[in-house]
DNA sequence: GGGCCCGCAGGG
DNA sequence: CCCTGCGGGCCC
């Protein structure tokens, strides 16, 4: 850790350590490498003239013994390195293994005195070992051009050519602008922000976990796409955006109580059974709401002031921060102007105070307890932040927190975050989690304001017998009650349901809607009821006067509901009303060899005819997918609330009135649900997903993805339009989405991530 | 990319 | 009920 704190200037002649620009005379520069070095930076400064022409920088001083002979065939420190590596290669006195460590000895800027410690040089030795024979399972191309190891905290260049982070810094930070191995360019923001490759991370912990014990399972990553869930954010009435920005939180899926301090364990999490893992990856801030992560959707901090904090994000929401992956300062919120309706203020314009999540944080500092982070992709200064969305990353504790001048020159909070998790970070290819490490050095510290530190024994400690950490103290009593699985954080009232239920009520039969149909006009109303409402009419009246022919004219349709003609929007759906009693085939294209049901065929089932409708996942265009969403949304939601009020009993079949017709029959199919879980995800693993041999096909994650469609410009209904009017035997859909779906079978297998087929996924064999 | 907007969510 | 908030979408 100490080795990381010490970094030479940049290219521009900045200190990569203070940020500060020092003058020539405060800059040393190295005689191996030329690289120039903050003095006040350094730990150890030459003590006389003499000895500062003579001095090597910390990255140079340790073993380049061996190098010095050799005439550079790079300029600067990567080429130095080079040289020295290649020296170390042509030694023949030394043996592979001893090689190697030199090797990595040289990058790693270890200090020899490890060389005193027989049990560090032994396991060094091992480790050499075992990377050497990682080497040889994944190619040689996955070590690091300039230490020749395995990369430790691995980034990737365009061209491919992998570095340890520190390695590429260090090269970068002298301005080079090309690969060291192909000098290939490499783009300003790579060489300004590298960023881990958590693939490679991946591909040397899985190869190291094969290597050592081979039926170690690999630590996965796992992205976990709400998509492929049962709900999830959504535009509730009230807001005039659709979208995120003003959309309301999907269900919670962990069973967690809002104040649970600490990770998120298997016995909370009734939808995977595996807990919130460290790595687990979200598209953004509410999808990390729904697993408990992280439940502010805004704020970065969650936390409540007398009782402790559990979690923060990390986005880069305040200049202040500093991220090193292990450790961080964080900063505290509060002290900008939120007025004129903002939520963010980038500029500060008074003192951050310990008061509200402040000293929520200071709390859970004083008592030792777990903290939840989350890096967002937004942290653009940090090199641990993912490229995209947000990850978790695992338990870290507030060692110390104290108040400084900021940047913009008000007094913020500070806080030391230090990692303390079971589970390695989603950055390092270690196998094994934290082990409690000494504090890192915060020159900011010394002299700061308010400064504090834990006085007794923390609540989450490390455990020297069980060698992992753990709750040595109990943690304190929740106040909240659990979240998910059926209670809601909403606000819903009985009182408000009547009111919502006639929001979402036919106009025809005044019943909750049923696979809603929205006319231009924009009335709403049940497929059914519509279709109904036309039943025998024709598009178009035959017009025959004593046998002359004469042209036909148009049906005027009215609107049930306005004067609106809406003949031509009817002719259109009807086209999609075909009703299919079983077999294979698309009601609207008549071909795709892959059918499932729409969402929508749980309602037709219930309607009682026996009859499914069949749709190609692309085809159903007239029914409003938007609404058909919202409404199961709240229909669950009332079911939940119901049931926790109930007692969790069935109560609704008792109870149900006409009103509320909907949602019974849509909770009597998501039992039937149950039956075929993970049917459809095996099929897809299977690799049926082949268009070829695809019947009624179980839809998996279909049913979700086609909710979502609002999010995804490239089904627009013109394209669906296509597919259905003009050109029904070659559906342009039909490739897209089967390729949509090989690429998420494959994605569930890579992940091995399979979740149990929810109730909007559930398919049914006819 | 920056600024603005604004519903949601949570704390107090 | 009021205040706060390390979002996300959209417009410029």
């Amino acid at each position: 850790m100490a080795s990381h704190e010490l970094l030479p200037c940049d290219g521009d002649g900045n200190c990569m350590r203070c940020g500060k620009t020092p003058f020539e005379e405060e800059k040393l520069v190295c005689m191996t490498c030329v690289t120039p070095w903050h003095v006040d930076c350094l730990q150890v400064r030459p003590e006389s003239m003499a000895s500062a022409r003579q001095w090597k920088c910390p990255d140079c001083s340790d073993t380049l013994v061996a190098g010095k002979s050799v005439a550079p065939a790079v300029s600067g420190a990567a080429g130095e390195l080079i040289a020295a590596i290649k020296a170390i290669e042509a030694d023949v006195s030394l043996s592979e293994q001893e090689k190697a460590k030199r090797r990595q000895m040289l990058l790693s800027g270890k200090s020899g005195s490890s060389d005193n410690d027989d049990e560090k040089h032994d396991e060094e030795e091992e480790k050499v070992k075992d990377d050497n024979e990682i080497l040889a399972i994944l190619g040689e191309n996955m070590k690091c051009s300039f230490c020749m190891q395995l990369p430790d905290r691995p980034v990737t260049t365009p061209c491919g050519h992998n570095f340890c982070l520190k390695c590429f810094e260090k090269w970068a930070g002298q301005g080079k602008k090309t690969c060291a191995k192909c000098r290939e360019h490499i783009p300003a923001k790579m060489a300004s922000q590298p960023r881990i490759n958590s693939s490679l991370v991946f591909a040397i912990r899985m190869a190291r976990s094969r290597k050592i014990t081979s039926v170690a399972a690999p630590r996965v990553i796992h992205y976990v796409h709400n998509e492929d869930l049962p709900d999830k954010a959504f535009t509730t009435e009230r807001a005039k955006k659709a979208g995120k920005s003003n959309a309301k939180s999907g269900r919670i899926f962990v069973t967690i109580p809002k104040d649970h301090l600490g990770p998120i364990t298997a016995e909370y999490d009734p939808v995977r059974k595996m807990g919130v893992l460290v790595g687990d990856c979200w598209e953004d801030r509410l999808a990390c709401r729904q697993w408990g992560a992280h439940f502010p959707h805004v704020s970065g901090i969650a936390g409540q002031s007398n009782y402790g904090a559990q979690s923060v994000v990390l986005s880069g929401g305040y200049e202040d921060d500093e991220d090193h992956g292990e450790w961080f300062l964080y900063t505290g919120s509060g002290g900008r102007d939120l007025s004129g309706n903002k939520r963010t203020n980038k500029k500060q314009s008074s003192d951050q105070t310990f008061t509200n999540a402040n000293q929520a944080l200071r709390l859970s500092c004083k008592k030792g307890y777990p903290v939840r982070v989350i890096r967002s992709h937004k942290e653009k200064r940090s090199n641990y932040a993912p490229e995209e969305g947000v990850r978790y990353d695992g338990i870290y504790r507030i060692e110390k927190c104290w108040r400084k001048d900021g940047q913009q020159g008000y007094i913020v909070c500070r806080y030391l975050f230090v990692r303390c998790d079971n589970s390695p970070a989603p950055w390092t290819s270690d196998e094994h989690g934290d082990r409690p490490r000494p504090l890192p050095d915060v020159p900011e510290m010394k002299g700061a304001k308010d400064l504090t530190e834990r006085k007794e024994s923390a609540h989450w400690d490390f455990d020297v017998n069980e060698g992992c950490w753990k709750w040595k103290k109990p943690p304190p009593p929740s106040s909240k009650v659990p979240t998910g699985n059926g209670t809601r954080s909403s606000h819903f009232r009985k009182d408000s349901k009547a009111k919502i239920l006639k929001e979402f009520s036919c106009l025809i039969c005044n019943k909750v809607l049923n696979l809603p149909i929205t006319t231009p006009c924009a009335h709403n109303f049940c497929k059914t009821c519509l279709d109904g409402a036309f039943e025998g009419q024709k598009f178009v009246r035959e017009r025959n006067t004593g046998g002359r022919q004469l042209r036909t004219r148009k049906n005027v349709m009215k609107c049930p509901s306005c004067p609106t003609d809406i003949s031509e929007f009817l002719q259109t759906a009807q086209a999609f009303t075909l009703l299919h009693e079983e077999g294979s085939l698309c009601a609207c294209c008549g071909q795709c060899a892959y059918i499932w049901i729409l969402e929508g065929c749980l309602a037709s089932i219930q309607m009682g005819g026996g009859v499914i409708v069949l749709f190609y996942d692309e085809c159903d265009l007239d029914i409003n997918r938007e609404l058909m969403g919202a409404i199961e949304s709240l229909m669950r939601k009332f079911e939940d609330d119901e049931k926790t009020a109930d007692g969790g009993d069935e109560g609704s079949s008792g109870t149900a009135n006409d009103e509320e017709s909907v949602s019974e029959d849509a909770e009597n199919s998501v039992s039937d649900s149950d039956e075929t879980e993970n049917k459809p995800v095996k099929e897809e693993a299977d690799g049926s997903g082949d268009k070829s041999q695809g019947e009624n096909g179980n839809c998996g994650e279909d049913a979700a993805e086609r909710l979502d469609d609002k999010h995804k410009p490239e089904t627009s209904s013109g394209a669906k339009r296509g597919c259905k009017r003009k050109n029904p035997t070659s559906c342009g859909t039909v490739s897209a989405a089967l390729k949509a779906r090989g690429r998420k079978a494959q994605r569930a297998t890579v992940d091995g991530c399979v979740f149990p087929s929810s109730p909007l996924n559930v398919c049914y064999d006819n």
